[in-house]
Formats: structure tokens, sequence, C-alpha cells
RNA sequence: GGCUCUAUGGUCAAGUGGUUAAGACUCCGCCCUCUCACGGCGGCUACCCGGGUUCGAAUCCCGGUAGAGUCACCA
């Protein structure tokens, strides 16, 4: 078999060699410790919370490092392509800070290592997949569906591998009369890899490979068997083949995926061999695992679990500072210590390692965002916070004319915003947006509503209480004078001036002190939890607590 | 089924032959306290199982078990 004959009869019409684009693509020149990442998301559309975790290992390997990471759109296969998935992902990845430095741009591509888009890459591809023909170590097959599902069904009932390989790889054996006959009939052919790995060959105990992976350390794999795939019946690559040769040209160092490759990693590592390439520094993350109804634990999947995606974060409004803070606990073990330590630190000053790196799936944990959150909010100021919710409002409570009209006063929200938070021990009230509007809705009067009930230990004495409270009440004392009114007027009214008193006594007294000002909690925020009533009263005003008072006598 | 990965409390996790087996989140109790939150203190709960190696195993080896992933002209 002439194989540089069959490469030209295959890809007559590519005439550039890889020699060529080894020398447009040539070797970055960066120092030797900067690492080269890329994220290759396939256009669907679909971000999900797992691209972003691989995004940011990316992110921060080459930023840490003094490297380059860019993006680069995997769209081999066009059943999956959707309109403007490309900028939804580029936009979505830089609300959560994660910025490229080169690659696919909304407006073109930028860097010199392009085109980034893989379906424009077609000649690159083929070119390479040419070079492997013409050594031999690729050929084209002819098998049909049909031909190929019944190879299966004899594995099936002989009990072997699955896949086309060895002595089931029968386009191998083709000449080139008959290759060329095919193709003169135009019959559909793919162009499979030639694999060494061959299963048949009597004797022999299957090889072993050792792959580094910085995450997982030394892999012990069996060597590839498969005659895989390179480029479909359309001339577009497997992502397999786009992978390697991709990886190769752009000069990637170290590539960041998901550990649902790992049983593809044999074919890669042929691939790389059959080029007499260097691979890349394989990083394989761990899945982010959910818990199913049945307890067990299972991968997330877009489909199944919606609440993981990007989006949700955004629809209830998490601060991206705190998603990128879980991230990181949940990527690298040793941050939460060192966060402690360094409880104002910029994330940036953390040294990132895949060492640290959990091998195991980790559960999401909702829990722990919200705990987290709680902390990155309180160090975001007032101003910032009212910024960070105007925006959000504006994006997912446009329409909403009750929840915009928080927005007019903008001092007011702010100290709304800012009730309890600089003293020693700050509250931590602000978890995600949604949440917070819900918290803090009492103190804007076309949200404002009574939702809960007076204590029972006082509501005989409601009118009473608030009418007493109304006749004492001076907008200008102090905290203590205001509470000690509170307090006389509970005395007076028969209950405990200490709550300690009622729980040694309660048949002594109709019940203490914060039964009594709970009636006003209630009548003036609806509830019966709230910050410091005379905070919250500073800031209501003096006109709007009496129309609220009045209201209950 | 083959191959691969994983296995420490409810969750995330330190731990790499000798530890009272860290820490964080959740939960519970107490304290602080006019409610809630914050904070403080305390508590519950763990090395998947079985063999070996060793004076000594969560840690090393072997064998199970369980969970996950993957076996496409999808990525």
């Amino acid at each position: 078999m002439d194989h540089k004959k069959l490469a030209e009869l295959l890809f007559s019409h590519i005439d550039k060699t890889p020699q060529y684009y080894e020398e447009k693509y040539p070797d970055r020149g960066l120092p030797k410790e900067a690492k080269v990442t890329r994220l290759g998301p396939s256009p669907t559309g679909f971000i999900h919370l797992g691209n972003l975790y691989g995004a940011f290992v990316d992110e921060r390997l080459a930023h840490q490092s003094g490297g380059r990471f860019f993006l680069r759109i995997e769209d081999t296969d066009d059943k999956r392509l959707v309109e403007g998935a490309v900028d939804i992902i580029i936009n979505s990845l830089r609300f959560f800070g994660i910025n490229f430095d080169e690659g696919v741009t909304a407006e073109g591509d930028i860097g010199a290592y392009g085109d980034y888009t893989q379906s424009h890459r077609g000649e690159i591809y083929q070119c390479f997949a040419k070079e492997l023909v013409a050594q031999g170590k690729a050929y084209p097959c002819f098998m049909t569906e049909e031909e190929i599902a019944e190879i299966r069904k004899q594995q099936e009932e002989l009990k072997e591998n699955p896949g086309i390989y060895g002595k089931w790889a029968k386009s191998r054996e083709l000449s080139m009369e008959e290759i060329e006959k095919k193709i003169s009939e135009g019959l559909p052919y793919v162009v499979r890899l030639k694999s060494d790995g061959d299963l048949t060959k009597p004797g022999e105990e299957i090889r072993r490979i050792a792959v580094e992976d910085a995450i997982r350390g030394t892999l012990d794999m069996p060597e590839n068997d498969q005659d895989t795939v390179i480029l479909k019946a359309t001339g577009i690559p497997t992502y397999h083949f786009a992978h390697v040769v991709d990886d190769h040209l752009m000069r990637t160092t170290h590539v960041v995926r998901g550990a649902e490759w790992l049983p593809s990693l044999p074919i890669h590592i042929e691939l790389f061999e059959k080029f007499g390439w260097e691979p890349p520094v394989y990083c394989h993350t761990a899945q982010l695992m959910k818990l199913d109804e049945e307890g067990n634990k299972r991968k997330l999947s877009k489909r199944e679990d919606p609440e993981l995606s990007l989006d949700y974060y955004r629809n209830e409004g998490y601060h991206p500072a705190a998603v990128r803070e879980y991230l990181l606990t949940i990527l690298n073990s040793n941050f939460e210590e060192w966060r402690i330590e360094n409880p104002d630190g910029d994330i940036d000053d953390f040294r990132f390692t895949t060492e640290k790196m959990s091998n195991s799936g980790a559960l999401f944990d909702l829990n722990k965002l919200k705990d987290i959150s709680k902390d990155v909010l309180l160090k975001i100021s007032a101003s910032d916070l009212y910024d960070f919710l105007k925006a959000w409002a504006e994006e997912f409570k446009a329409r909403d004319e009750k929840v915009q009209s928080i927005f007019k006063d903008r001092a007011y929200l702010e100290k709304v915003l800012d009730i309890g938070r600089s003293e020693a021990k700050p509250r931590k009230d602000h978890i995600y947006a949604l949440q917070m509007i819900e918290n803090i809705s009492y103190f804007f009067d076309n949200l404002f509503t009574v939702e809960e009930a007076m204590p029972e230990e006082a509501a005989s004495d409601v009118k009473t209480i608030i009418g007493k409270y109304m006749e004492s009440y001076d907008h200008c004392d102090d905290q203590s004078l205001w509470f000690d009114k509170i307090r006389a007027i509970a005395e007076e009214l028969g209950y405990a001036a200490k709550p300690k008193d009622y729980k040694k006594n309660p048949e002594a007294y109709k019940g203490h002190v914060g039964h009594v000002s709970t009636v006003i909690r209630v009548a003036l925020m609806g509830r019966q939890q709230s910050p410091d009533v005379w905070e919250i009263q500073q800031i209501l005003g003096e006109e709007r607590v009496r129309q609220r008072l009045e209201k209950f006598l």
C-alpha cells in the first residue's frame, strides 16, 4: 500500500503541510513556569456551575503563572449549536470574574494562534489527518451504520469488547484499488486512527501506559486499542482529534477538563505519540455531584438539575464575589484556612494549586455558599451593595414596580443596608439579592405588610401598649432612654422588666418586656423579628413610625 | 459486562506508619440578649468490609463491597 498516494487521493485539496502550521504557530516564548490554558465549551448556550468550576481552574493557573488563558469554541457538532451561545458564555463568565486574554470575543478573535473556532479550522485538521494517512497511521473506513451495529451484536455474543479495532476493523485491509473504487462510487467514509494497541495479537498482555495528571498523580491505564474516528464523513474532526491538533498548535500547556474525559485519555495519548508531540499536562477535575432522591450521589446534569445552572445564582442574586469565594473553597481545601488567617486578603493573593484539588466528587452545598456569602457581603460597602442590588433588579425585576421603587432614595436604601454592620460584631443579614429585598421590604411603604401576629402574651394589651408608646414617643430620644420608656410601660402594665424575672416567676407577670417590644415590632415592621427597633425607627423617620402605629389604635 | 476513578462524621474536608483523628458548614444545647441576627462556649456524629505486612495501619499490599464515570461519525 502506498500511503502517500492514498493521502493524496483522500486529501487532494490540501496543499499545506504540517510544517507550515508549525511555523505559523511557533512556541509562545513564555517563561517556562507560565501556563497556557484554555476553555473549550461547545456553544449550546448552557453554562453550568461545572463550567465555571473548570474555568476557574484554567483562569487561576494561567493568571497566577504569568501565562495565557484563551477561549476556543468547540463547535464540531452542528446539532448542538445554539444561536447567540458564544455571547452568553463570554458574558456569564465575565460576570463571575473570568476573563480571557485571547481567543473568541464578541468583536472577533484576539491572538496569534487562531482561528479559535473549530468549525473554521477544517483545513488544518484535514492537513494533519492527511499526514497521518501518509504515514500509514490512519485510514479511510467505509463501514455503514448497519455494519457497525452488526459487529457490535457479534461482539456482545462473543463477550468481546465493543468497538472497531484489530480484526473487526475491516477497512484496514482495503487495497488501493478497492478504496479508489469506493470513492469513485461516492461512498461516504470516515478517517480512523490505526491503533497500535491491537488486542487480538496472541499471547500478549494489554500494554499499560502511565500518564501524569496534575490533580490525580500518576494514572495507570490500558493503552488505547480502538480505531477511533478522527474525521467524520463530513471532514469535520471528532473531539479527540480536534483536541490534540488544537492544543498542540495553540501551545496549550495545561488541559483542564472534567473527569468524564479520563476514559478517552489513552486515545489522546496515542494521537500525541503518533504525531511525535509532547502532550500537555492534564488536570482532570472532579465532577460536581448532587444527592438524588434515593440519597445517592450522582453527577450534576444540566437537564435534571436546572437549579445548578449559573443562571440560578444570577436569578437569586448571589454576588459574583461570593460565588468565586465558594468555588475556591471547594476547589482548594486549604483556601478556607487561608481565608481565616487572611480575612481581608485579596482573593488573588491566595496561591491556587492543582495538588490541593480534591479528586473525589464534591457535593454542592447551598448552606455553605450562603454562609460564605454572608461574610463576603459584609465586606462590601453599602454603596456598592446598592449598585449591585439595583443592577440585579434591573435585570430580573424590571417590571416589578414595587421592587423598583426601593431605589428611588439612594441614601435611604444605603442606610437600610448598613443596619448593624458597623459594630464590632456586625450583623450578617445579607445573603443574596432576592433574600435581601424580602428582608428589608418593611422599610418601604408599598412593600410593607403585616406578616405576623402579635405575641400571645400581650395580645390583649396591643392597643394599650401602642397608645402609651405613642404618648411617650420622642423621636429624639437616644437608644437607652427610648428603651427605658418601654420598660416603664411594661412594668406599668404588669410585664416583667427583665425576661429572667419572668422565667423565674411566670405566674407573677403577663409576660416580659420582650413581649411588649414585640408588639411595637409587629406594628412597625409587620414581623416579630428584626434588627434593633430604635435604629429602624431612626431610618423610617418619625412620620412613618407614627402612621404605622396609629393603624393599631 | 469491560475499563477507569473514588471511598474519613449529615455535608465539605485535614491527615502520606505512632495524633486525645484537625477545621468549616448544618443540627442541638447553653451564654450574651427586648426579638432576630452576630458573637462566645459546649455537644452529637466518622476512618466501607475482610484479610495480610508491621511492635504499631485511616495511612502500605491483596481481595471484596458500594458510589460515580465511560464504552458514538456528542462534546
